[in-house]
Order: structure tokens, then C-alpha cells, then sequence
DNA sequence: ACAATTGTCAAGTGAATACTTAAGTAACGA
DNA sequence: TCGTTACTTAAGTATTCACTTGACAATTGT
């Protein structure tokens, strides 16, 4: 099992691939097995078995196999990651043109 | 001049290598030159440049040159491009987290 | 028992990628 | 005007990456 902590470096890099990008869009529906996720995939089932170990390997997502099935889910602590790296930069860029703009409105603080 | 509309292909391949990570990262404080960003970077100029085509591509970063200095800055509506999508996937999930969620809760709600 | 299903593993290939070096251009500063 | 600064561009290189093929293993249905 050993679920893999999330990692910055990797997720982006696992989300950086649109193949991969498809499977996290397919596992946003529900889990499911590894043959029916590369079924509308268009490449072979061992390519997306690596995509799988990337996407595993990043914390992103979660497989656990019962029998000879594998299935996969979202495990959206790996996506809150990603979401939360471009929010803070996103959020501090803001805040700095909010500064910016009130130094423009009000010169004159001074009281 | 020619603003680059944000492509969520190209913004998510943009964000996959830490060095352009870094770059926005950078950027988040605020406007810098194409030499200040290099400085900390271990990496050449040139180098520097061509991730900044990336990001430029990607319509993550604008740029523009006065005299012989290019200023670089962050354009927040690529973050967001990125931030919407993970978004819209982790809810997708949760929401239908909930659903089951319910539907164990509550399993005969016929009234 | 046997065949079909479902996935795994290893090796190889071609293309993409990040990087360097080197040579050049344009603007600024004394 | 002449040197320095701040990029820009092109070409080459080494590595990484996505993907395929092919051989194999385990499970399940008949």
C-alpha cells in the first residue's frame, strides 16, 4: 500500500504530460481499473502502466490491486498541492499590486 | 507587444520544470530584468531565456523590452488557468465523495 | 484443465528537452 | 567614441521521456 506523500517537484512534473492530465480528468469521475482507464487512451496498456507509476510515484494518485485487477483513484491531496503552490504565488502577486495601488490612490498618509 | 492567451497545455508543461518553478516564483515578488532573474539561477543567460520563451509561450509571463533591458512579470491569468483546473478536478471528486457519502448515511429516503 | 483477461517487466527507439558555447547586436555611460 | 552591459541567436550535445514490442505471471470463468 504505503501511500506516497506528495511532493511539489513531482506532481508538477506528473501534471506536466497531457497524457497524464487525461487519466487525472478520467479518475476525477470515480476510480477505476487500469485497462478501462486506457481504454479511449489510444497507446498500448504498458505505457500507461508507466504514466500510472508517475502519476503513483507523485502522490497524485492511488492504486491498490485485488486480484488481478487494478484500481486506481485520485488521491486530491496531490492535486490541493499543486493548487495551493500557484495560489500563494498568485495571491502574493496580487497583494503586491494591491500595495502598489494604494500608494497611487493616497499619496499623502501622513494625517 | 501581443498577449499570449493562456493555453492549459502550455502552462502546465511550462510549470513541469522547476527551474521555470522558480522563475514564476521569482516573478511572484514583483517585475524583474532577464539578468537579476538569471543571477541566483546556476545556469546561463542564454539558458534563462529560453525558459523565459517557455513561460512567454505559455502566457504565464509577459515581457517587454525598454532600451536594452527585457522586464519580465507574471501574468496571474495563466496561474489561474492552471489553479482552475485542479480545481474543477478535486471538486469534481469530493462532490461525488458527498454523494456516497450521503447515500450510506441515509440509505432509504423514499419519505 | 485450459483459455481468456488483466496486468507486469525489460529492453530498445526516436523525439523532445535543458543546457552549453560562441558569436553577434543594440543601448548606455564615461 | 569606446568599452561595458544586457540581451539574442544558432548550433551542438547529452539526457530524459513517452512509447512500443515481446515475453511473462497471476487470476478468473467455463
Amino acid at each position: 500500500m504505503h501511500k506516497k506523500k506528495p511532493n511539489v517537484d513531482r506532481v508538477f512534473h506528473a501534471l506536466g504530460d497531457p497524457t497524464r492530465r487525461a487519466i487525472v480528468e478520467k479518475l476525477s469521475e470515480g476510480p477505476i481499473s487500469v485497462s478501462r482507464l486506457a481504454e479511449p487512451l489510444d497507446i498500448t496498456l504498458a505505457a500507461v502502466v508507466q504514466h500510472l507509476q508517475v502519476l503513483e510515484e507523485s502522490g497524485l494518485v492511488q492504486t491498490e490491486k485485488t486480484g488481478r485487477v487494478r484500481t486506481c483513484r485520485i488521491e486530491p491531496a496531490g492535486l490541493s498541492l499543486a493548487e495551493q503552490w500557484i495560489g500563494d504565488r498568485r495571491s502574493r502577486w496580487e497583494r503586491r499590486l494591491d500595495r502598489l495601488g494604494d500608494l497611487l490612490a493616497e499619496p499623502d498618509e501622513s494625517k
